[in-house]
DNA sequence: ACACGTAGAGAACTGGT
DNA sequence: ACCAGCACTCTACGTGT
C-alpha cells in the first residue's frame, strides 16, 4: 500500500495524469501537493500542512508494475473486503465446461474440472470454518480471562463450540453471541457461578442475543445443565463479603433444608444464596446488612428480605405441617 | 443507618388458540 | 406464531427501630 512517489523518472506529465486518476493530489487550501502520511494513515498537505483525510488507506493495487513490463500499468485485481471470510482473495473455480477460449472440454476434462470444483468447496468452506473458530475461541479466550474463569471451564466452553460448529447451528447467528453462550453454558455444566448479567457485561452481545443464544445451544446439544445450585455462590460472596467460614456454612445448611422443602421453584438461586448468607449473618452473629449482601450478589434488597424469612421459617419453630407436601422431581 | 413492607412496572415462562 | 396469565424480581417510597 505505499505510494510510491520517488519514482523520479517519470514525466511530470505523467504523475500529474496519475494524480488526475488516483483522485484528490491537491490541497483545497494551497494548491500543494498532498502526501499520504503512512503512519498516521492521514493525507496531508506536503506545503501547508493541512490534514485533509483520516483514514486514506488506499487498498487497491499499486499503480505501477513490478515486473518489466510493469509500464503497462494494469490495475491488477479487486480491492479486498473484510466483508467475506477470505478478503475476497480467493481463486473460484468457474462452473462453464469450457476452456479460457470457450472451447467446449472434453469429457475426461469435464470430469477432472468436476473433482477441482468439488475440492476447491472443500478448501474454501473448511478455511471459513477455521476462521470462524479462530474467531469464537478467541472470544472465549478474552472473556474467559476478563471473568475469572478456570482454564478446564474455557476448555469446556470450546469443545462446546466445536459441537455447535460440527452440528451446522450457527449459520444465522452470531459468532459473539454463540461464544458467549457456550461460555456461559460451560460455567453452568462445571458449577462455576457466573451470572447471565456478569457474562453479559464482559461479551460484546446484549443480553437478549446472549439468552436467545444460549437457549438454542442448550435445546439443540442437548446439554445436561443442572438448575444452578445456589450453594455454588457461597463461597464467592463470601469471601467479597469477608464472611467468617460459620457464616458459610450455616448458609449451606440453610440451603440444604430448603432443598429439602422444595422451596426453591422458580427464585433466582442468586437470591437464595444472598438471602442465605444474611440469614447465617444473624443467626451467628457475625452481621451483614441487606445493603451490602445485596451489593455483592447483585440483588436487590427486597429479594433478600422476602428469602431469608422463608428460609428461616422453614427450620425454625414452626417445622413443615403447614405446607403443602410439594413433589418436586428437580 | 438499617430493617421492613408495599405498590406498580417489567421480564420471562406457560398454556391456550 | 401471537397472546394472556402467572410468578418472580426490581425500583421507589414510606414507616419503624
Amino acid at each position: 500500500m505505499e505510494r510510491i512517489d520517488e519514482d523520479t523518472r517519470e514525466s511530470t506529465a505523467d504523475e500529474r495524469e496519475r494524480e488526475r486518476r488516483v483522485g484528490v493530489r491537491t490541497c483545497p487550501e494551497c494548491e500543494g501537493r498532498l502526501l499520504d502520511d503512512e503512519e498516521h494513515g492521514e493525507t496531508v498537505c506536503g506545503d501547508c500542512g493541512l490534514v485533509v483525510a483520516d483514514e486514506a488507506i488506499d487498498r487497491g493495487p499499486e499503480w505501477r508494475g513490478q515486473t518489466r513490463e510493469g509500464d503497462s500499468r494494469s490495475r491488477v485485481g479487486a480491492p479486498t473486503t473484510k466483508t467475506m471470510h477470505d478478503e475476497g482473495l480467493s481463486t473460484v473455480i468457474g462452473w462453464q465446461d469450457r476452456d479460457a477460449k470457450g472451447t467446449p472440454l472434453s469429457g475426461r476434462q469435464r470430469a477432472r474440472m468436476s473433482r477441482l470444483r468439488t475440492w476447491d468447496e472443500r478448501f474454501r468452506t473448511r478455511d471459513h470454518r477455521d476462521r470462524n473458530l479462530k474467531q469464537a475461541l478467541g472470544e472465549i479466550d478474552r472473556m474467559s480471562a476478563a471473568l475469572g474463569v478456570p482454564e478446564d471451564v474455557q476448555e469446556t466452553a470450546s469443545v462446546i463450540y466445536r459441537r455447535a460448529l460440527d452440528e451446522e447451528l450457527l449459520p444465522g447467528r452470531s459468532i459473539e453471541g454463540m461464544s458467549t453462550a457456550a461460555l456461559y453454558a460451560a460455567c453452568r455444566s462445571a458449577g462455576v457461578p457466573r451470572s447471565l448479567d456478569e457474562v453479559t457485561d464482559v461479551s460484546r452481545v446484549d443480553g437478549m442475543e446472549f439468552k436467545r443464544a444460549y437457549r438454542y445451544l442448550v435445546r439443540e446439544l442437548d446439554l445436561a445443565i443442572d438448575p444452578p445450585d445456589p450453594t455454588d455462590y457461597l463461597p464467592k460472596f463470601a469471601s467479597e463479603l469477608d464472611a467468617d467460614e460459620a457464616v458459610q456454612r450455616f448458609a449451606r445448611d440453610l440451603l440444604e433444608a430448603a432443598r429439602e422443602r422444595a422451596l426453591h421453584s422458580g427464585k433466582s438461586p442468586v437470591g437464595l444464596a444472598a438471602a442465605a448468607l444474611y440469614a447465617a449473618g444473624l443467626e451467628t452473629g457475625h452481621r451483614l446488612t441487606q445493603a451490602e449482601v445485596a451489593e455483592v450478589a447483585g440483588v436487590s434488597e427486597v429479594t433478600i428480605r422476602n428469602r431469608y424469612q422463608e428460609l428461616l421459617g422453614v427450620d425454625g419453630p414452626g417445622r413443615s405441617e403447614t405446607d403443602v407436601e410439594e413433589p418436586e422431581p428437580a
